[in-house]
DNA sequence: GGCGAGAGTGTAAACGATTACATTGTTTGT
DNA sequence: ACAAACAATGTAATCGTTTACACTCTCGCC
């Protein structure tokens, strides 16, 4: 491996003046720097970053710690958080915790032991508590979930008014017996629920049923099912997140109900699938481009002026009108 | 920070008992073992992996280089790397090139230099000519994709015989008139093809139209909209990847073709929607869980023993037949 | 002509671990 | 009883950088 020693000597200098030509903070005669690019690309030189990290005690790297990468929003926060951290010439470390609090608990310790800059960061809930020992230790951004903590900077949704918007989108073509399927993982299907409910309240309704269960297909589907199979049957069904309504699509074919004129779904997030399938699903999209872009910078913010007071940016969703919820 | 410095001192100790210790490479006293695990768990010692990774000249992480990290398929072998690669006790730096070859060139420089222990790379079309340099600098795994060298580690999908198989399927159910779709950025595409048109010479026959173009949703969607409108319009669309099949299924339902009836559709990979759009896709699935981890096995077989003889594994993908492709 | 400022460079000490080598006891075999 | 082997530990070099400090010139200025 050539290291800045061959480099030095084949430039005829110090380890110091190739360094400082690297670092380019400090004068240098042009002769000098001529010479030693010329070696540098001579010898092929790369320096190395672990040797460059121990010393200055830092890195070009940051965390980004998602509870699930198949999460089609997930990978669309990855694919923005990356592409803005390149721009500043910072590489991303990627991991996914499973909604898993051991593995949370494991990556955030790799990310710190990794000496990264900072992480981005979608908690579970039990996360909150241990949550002040690891914002001590590096900067943190936290994305899509609530911490309950003021210390810290977070871009959220805005969740109750989406969920408001959504809801209210249903009850406005005609719906009336509206259930909701919110994920029980975090504080975003609590957040959701709560707009959800406001919307019917303004209407003067109650609705038809209210689950908090496991974000799967699966337990979306049970759930529906037993919905479906209820005396007292919904006519719109709300989900919370992509993955509850796949399992509440593939629900309402099986039983082969038609949607949406025996019964509509709406949901979270735009997906592939969502629109291919008859009919299209309505739903609130989230600004993945934006949320991603959005926590990069403002870790980067910190990073560069740690005491700086945090900040929360919440951001709207768009309402992306389809069959699925047409009028009654 | 804590340092080994500081867990000596307390332990009463040098440096190189604790780094013994926790190496667990050397006899060591019980009793003084014991005092310096002590000491750890009382300082909330952890090594820096930094420093550690610097001495020894090596890692405890490997690379993962994909091409897209949003295809479902790829996401679905991070999975199953990362699970293969933490039970060995490594962790796993993601990155995607977007079929980019300056992206691609940049990442696996950023992965050696990082002083990764191993890579697993789909590598695009354009990588084979600068691919000797890199595979001498570390160990590497190639997935998905050939590269044209036998100087490599690879796990493929048995792409002729796969292709071949599905073609078969559509030829067995009367279909007769059939057209290809093939991405042109990974000799996947190719090899595809040549499955797909050996099945065709068996039963004599030429196919209606074969394309190979940019594995996108979009250019998926044109072509098919173009083939739908040719006077000669095929009865069987075949497709060598999800992003294909989703534009394809697009095109159809936009020109309300029914399925399978007017013309069938079958593709590669499992995905959430293939099962439920209507009719559901039948496809060719390939076990990424396997190729994940057999991949992650060669590496680190390759890792330990850098100078075994190269192998290629190569599997099997299972046919899932579903309504897309029904009995004419 | 002497002095301060700054340009330009080198020397050597960090960063936090691992490990070759040295050292000191304690067994063990003959 | 003595050499050889080994257990148990310490000392210090090392990995490849960055950077504080020191040094030497060369100016410009009084």
């Amino acid at each position: 491996m050539t290291s800045i020693k061959d480099v030095a000597k084949a430039a005829g200098v110090s380890t110091a003046t190739v360094s400082r030509v690297l670092a380019n903070n400090a004068p240098i005669k042009a002769e000098t720097r001529e010479r030693v690019l010329e070696a540098i690309s001579q010898l092929n030189y790369r320096p190395n970053l672990i040797a460059r990290s121990l010393r200055a005690q830092k890195s070009a790297k940051i965390g980004l710690v998602v509870s699930d990468i198949r999460n089609p929003f997930f990978t669309a926060i990855g694919r923005a958080v990356e592409d803005a951290a390149y721009e500043q010439g910072y590489s991303v470390l990627m991991c996914n915790t499973d909604e898993n609090p051991e593995k949370e608990e494991l990556y955030l310790n790799l990310m710190h032991d990794e000496n990264v800059a900072g992480v981005i960061f979608s908690p579970t809930q039990q996360f909150s508590a241990s949550f002040n020992a690891y914002n001590a230790k590096m900067p943190f951004v936290v994305i899509d979930r609530v911490v309950n903590s003021k210390e810290i900077d977070m871009v959220l949704l805005d969740n109750v008014s989406a969920a408001y918007e959504l809801t209210t989108h249903l009850l406005e073509n005609g719906y009336r017996k509206l259930a909701g399927l919110f994920g029980d993982a975090s504080t975003t299907g609590q957040e959701r629920s709560r707009g959800f409910h406001k919307a019917l309240k303004d209407y003067q309704l109650n609705p038809v049923a209210a689950h908090f269960i496991s974000p799967r297909i699966k337990q979306g589907y049970d759930t529906t099912i037993a919905l479906l199979e209820n005396s007292n049957r919904p006519d719109a069904i709300f989900t919370s997140n992509s993955l509850l309504t796949a399992g509440a699509f593939q629900a309402l074919r099986d039983k082969k109900i038609s949607v949406p004129s025996e019964v509509a779904l709406v949901g979270f997030d735009e997906t592939t699938w969502g629109e291919l399938v008859d009919p299209p699903i309505t739903v609130m999209s989230q600004p993945t481009e934006e949320i991603g872009r959005t926590a990069t910078e403002l870790l980067f913010q910190r990073i560069q002026e740690p005491s700086r007071s945090t900040k929360t940016v919440i951001l709207k969703g768009t309402l992306i009108v389809k069959g699925s919820s047409g009028k009654k």
